[in-house]
DNA sequence: TATACGATCACCT
DNA sequence: GGTGATCGTATAC
């Protein structure tokens, strides 16, 4: 293997360390579509490239949970960044977000999509054999047998990471999904998609 | 203690 | 396009 092919080859497999985390919200939600997301849960090793994420904004965001004030539910935002915030939803769904930004910064990224690539058995017995595995937020938790458990684990360790991946893509900006209640901020671009390969 | 509703999904028409 | 499932949280009382 040539030098420049061995250097995207390793890059690949660089694990995205806490100062990944802590720089702009915005910034860290954009550059995760691409990454790839693992979990390692039952003696497997499930992976997933992210493909769609979104930004939450801290106390000036009225999307955001940590906008209503720190409670019990929302205290890991309030925490070190690069530690796994996640919450139920509708009664049955859980949502995996990643907290970015300083201590008392309340900011995170909704990981809402993963393209599954490693561990697609299990993520369908975990999903009950239907199609559709990992398109969603709440579909993406129940493949990677994710829950309120996982709440607070830190990303730098063995159970949830993200390393860069070799694909990079084109990212596309949407409003966000499910937030229309939040007449200041629900307009703000905030939601990324990955499009075309580049 | 009681109530309303949500960063969703699946299944229906 | 519409709707029911289902329960933790926040907020009101």
């Amino acid at each position: 293997m040539n030098p420049l092919a061995f250097k995207k080859f390793s890059l690949r497999f660089v694990v995205l360390s806490r100062s990944f985390y802590e720089r702009d919200t915005l910034q860290v939600a954009k550059d995760l579509i691409g990454c790839e997301l693992h979990r390692v849960v039952d003696g497997q090793h499930l992976c997933g490239i992210i493909t769609e994420t979104e930004a939450y904004c801290g106390t000036e965001d009225d999307a955001c949970h940590a906008s209503k004030g720190r409670t019990a539910r929302t205290e890991i935002m309030f925490g070190a960044a690069g530690h796994a915030y996640v919450y139920l939803i509708y009664g049955m769904w859980s949502c995996l977000n990643f907290v970015t930004r300083d201590v008392d910064q309340p900011e995170a990224v909704l990981i809402r999509a993963i393209e599954p690539i490693r561990g697609v058995d299990y993520m369908r017995k975990a999903r009950q054999g239907r199609k559709a595995l990992a398109d969603g937020p709440g579909k993406l938790c129940q493949a990677m047998g994710i829950t309120r458990e996982q709440n607070g684990l830190d990303l730098t360790g063995s159970e949830i990471y993200v390393t860069r991946g070799d694909r990079r893509y084109r990212v596309a900006t949407t409003p966000r999904i499910g937030i229309d209640y939040a007449v200041r901020c629900r307009d703000k671009p905030w939601r990324f998609i990955a499009t075309n390969p580049l």
